[in-house]
DNA sequence: ATCGTGACGAACG
DNA sequence: CCGTTCGCCACGA
């Protein structure tokens, strides 16, 4: 059986909130928990939809792309403070922004 | 139902 | 490292 209430975006949305402080997760990840290994470009839509409200609520900065860097297209200063975030919670970056996916993907 | 769009992913050069 | 190409999926008009 299949959630009934329950859109792509609100899955996303409760999977990104169970990602524990100090790790990160993927784009494509988070599809493939919600059940659609192949919908990392809609699981970066449903974040991309966020609100205020939402983003105190949901830890959107802890889902990145696959190759460990930060995505926030069209909005330069969102990824700017996403990096700030993982960083106060102890990610650390290399000298490209590039995070050790093998020592913080959740999962 | 069809089309355009997008915080993606992997493969190539 | 960068840019390009193709494929995948969900959503709104």
């Amino acid at each position: 059986m299949k959630s009934n209430a329950d859109s792509f975006y609100s899955l996303v949305y409760q999977i990104t909130s169970q990602v524990p402080a100090g790790r990160v997760t993927t784009y494509g990840r988070i599809a493939a928990l919600a059940g659609s290994p192949r919908a990392s470009r809609a699981v970066g839509y449903a974040l991309s939809a966020l609100k205020e409200e939402n983003l105190q609520q949901i830890p959107w900065q802890r889902v990145i792309n696959a190759q460990g860097r930060i995505s926030g297209k069209g909005d330069l200063l969102r990824a700017d403070l996403q990096k700030k975030l993982l960083e106060k919670e102890g990610i650390v970056f290399d000298e490209n922004d590039v995070v050790n996916l093998a020592l913080y993907l959740w999962p």
